[in-house]
DNA sequence: AACTATTTATAAGA
DNA sequence: TTCTTATAAATAGTT
């Protein structure tokens, strides 16, 4: 594709070379860049020239990491040293302990239970039955606590309340804007029904 | 460069894409080996097609390890380091949903329930009941089994026995040796009090 | 760096 | 996929 015809081999004379070099190194960055458009692939392509100079593609979404990575995984080239095998081992074992304690919730939710032999079932069971209880009962002295806490904040409120009326009306006896008991009553009873609203079931 | 001029966007028909990929695939490897040849350059092409297949070039007395490595010097990019660092992440993460798992499976023994507030209580409480219920019919269920299972093998083996007992007083009416029905009475109510071993709680 | 004659790559069709 | 062929694109040699 030029002038004339030119034989594949080594250029000898470095000028003709360089031209060339340029030349044909845009045009295959060209030619990597129209592969990665038109058929969606993953090119990466790294030229080194004869004095060292770097030129490189990548198609977009993708960098040499990513490419390298598959690279491996379809040649089985390792690529990567023993500590990044050592890793995978970690990581595999831990995918497999992950495995196992999502099985177990699974199995703690009552699901999955087919391969569990009637030993198993009965330990899950008596288990499930005591953390049943257990939970059971904390939630009831989670309730118990919170309702007495609340009980206490309102008693306290009311006290001050109380006070503060008690207060202002032997300040002044003749004003007209005064609180009564029966009010603070009411927000109380209010109070403690939304508590009441978290026990039953 | 072809029977009409194709803007340089993405193929949408599958098979044509497929049959220009063959084609550039084959050009640009051409190309790389090319520039290899004429400009005495050092060219690593990898490409994956959108089917995940791979192809690569790679110059001649070098490979991809080799062209990675001077890659990293003159980019500065450290490739190995990344990627060590990417597989910690994931290590880390691992480890975190462990130990959420853990946690979670600890909260349904009945363990560390402190930091559960009244609403995830009373879930898990519906939780553990609803799973109890139905580990303990499952139990019930393969106890059900089991029993049935072992009844009708006895049940078989002991026709079996009478049926050979029998056979044996019919050829044999004057031999001393003879099987009584309340021997096999005898077998068989051991092995129901060994079913019934399991069934109770 | 341009230019352009030619070769090469390849799109479309079979 | 492979072959064919018209045409687009790349580029060798020249200016």
């Amino acid at each position: 594709m030029g002038r004339g015809k030119i034989e594949i081999k080594k250029i000898e004379i470095p000028a003709s070379r360089q031209v060339t070099y340029s030349k044909r190194r845009l045009g295959i960055m060209k030619k990597a860049e129209e592969l990665t458009v038109l058929c969606d692939a993953q090119v990466s392509l790294v030229i080194f020239s004869i004095s060292g100079k770097l030129a490189d593609y990548c198609s977009p979404s993708t960098d040499i990491k990513g490419i390298l990575e598959q690279y491996q995984q379809v040649t089985g080239i390792d690529i990567w040293n023993a500590q990044f095998e050592r890793m995978q081992n970690i990581l595999k074992n831990l995918n497999e302990i992950n495995r196992n304690l999502r099985k177990e919730i699974r199995q703690r939710r009552g699901e999955n239970l087919e391969e569990l032999d009637i030993l198993e079932l009965r330990g899950l069971e008596q288990n499930l039955e005591e953390a049943h209880r257990v939970v059971r009962e904390r939630k009831y002295h989670v309730i118990a606590t919170q309702t007495d806490t609340y009980k206490k904040k309102l008693k306290r409120t009311r006290e001050m309340c109380m006070a503060l009326v008690h207060e202002l009306e032997l300040k002044d006896e003749n004003q007209q804007c005064r609180f009564g008991a029966e009010d603070l009553s009411g927000v109380y009873d209010g109070s403690i029904s939304m508590v009441n609203l978290q026990h039953d079931e």
